[in-house]
DNA sequence: GACTTCTGTTACCGCAAGTAACACCTGGAG
DNA sequence: CTCCAGGTGTTACTTGCGGTAACAGAAGTC
């Protein structure tokens, strides 16, 4: 082609362009919380809002944006760790402990994922994680059912249980993770086979205490 | 005594003020969302804003003023479920029938609870549900722990065995819960009995597919 | 009648999302 | 050389929110 723009170039200009203003929002948003605003973002990129926008759309989709990177990778790491060649039990715990040990490194890229607007000192502006964090959950939870399904044979209704099951066993993983990470009461090598323990049916089959008629 | 007002008549006029406020947000957050402004709240409540200010601090007061009450109604719904005599499996299944009852029968109460801003057509105001819900969840996961701790028989380490538990637990149901009422995927008996199915270690005790080395 | 206290109001501030309109550069077309 | 096209970027604005003075009336107390 000729010594300038092609339509190539442009694009591919374009979308490295793009690729700086999510790095740039990236800095932001870890340092400010979710709560940072479009101003503080487009003044970490050197730039002025109306840039953003012209990228983005609105500031959702400058988050879905953001949040998509942040997501893929989590669930290549924890596809990893599903298919790892491994017995049941211990390809279930690395993949919690992968999961556990993803929010344990970026815990700030964790909170911005599935918690809005932290600390809201001033109004309550902040990104609309809420919105986007089921999403996130959804897929991990429609991912595990489809391996689930395709690897354990659970007879009839097989497929309905594994949904059930895999959008269950994500919320544990998720609430559990959620709370050990905020109060951090044990090590997550415990953490990890407390909940396994949970999943292989030790709390079924536990006995009754002394006193009282059991739970 | 006199003929008027003493203190504790003002004290319950405001009182009963402060529940005709919260009633009239109730409506307004019911029917709006939970992006409703304070604005519109005051005027469902037919006065002006800084009266709600006065009651309340700021929206965050608000909200959680709005959300104890029903935070309150279904942990003592849950509480019932989960004390009546009966054996370990059917109350286990009658409390996640319980919360499933519940979320479904009111589900934009549910929704308001649990996530903030549905749809933000306008900017992303909203009430800062994200916050608040985590303490809803956590309360339910602390209260299941110890119920877990004090009636069932876990040998040592069984405290932190409980909390992780209970916290698991509730997400699972959560998680569960929130992707079941958006989908419908099948009746609340059969998601009962598949989530106690999961509790009860049949994930574990599947055996593997014919194909792959198995989950 | 003055003083407090509770009710309520209007009018404003600050700040954030999002937009319109304008300015600049750079390369190709007549 | 000039004019146009499409990208970059800007300033300045609108709208709508949370939140806050500052003020106004009613009613009981001294």
């Amino acid at each position: 082609m000729d010594t300038t723009h092609t339509d190539e170039q442009q694009r591919s200009a374009a979308a490295r362009r793009r690729r700086e203003l999510l790095e740039a929002a990236d800095r932001v948003v870890l340092r400010d919380g979710p709560q940072a605003s479009m101003n503080a973002i487009a003044a970490e990129a050197g730039i002025t809002k109306p840039i953003l926008y012209r990228h983005f759309g609105d500031k959702g989709g400058l988050y879905r944006a953001l949040a998509k990177r942040h997501t893929d990778a989590l669930l290549s790491a924890l596809r990893a760790a599903l298919d790892a060649p491994a017995e049941r039990r211990q390809r279930v715990e690395a993949t919690l402990d992968t999961y556990l040990a993803a929010i344990e490194a970026l815990p700030e890229v964790y909170r911005f994922l599935m918690h809005p607007a932290e600390d809201a000192h001033q109004p309550e502006q902040g990104f609309d994680v809420g919105r986007h964090s089921a999403p996130l959950l959804r897929r991990l939870g429609e991912e595990l059912a489809m391996v689930i399904a395709e690897r354990v044979d659970l007879g009839p209704g097989s497929e309905q249980l594994a949904r059930v099951w895999g959008h269950g066993i994500v919320g544990m993983m998720h609430a559990a993770g959620d709370w050990w990470l905020g109060e951090r009461p044990c090590s997550r090598e415990q953490l990890v086979s407390s909940l396994a323990d949970l999943l292989w049916g030790r709390l079924a089959a536990a006995g009754d205490r002394a006193d009282g008629p059991g739970f």
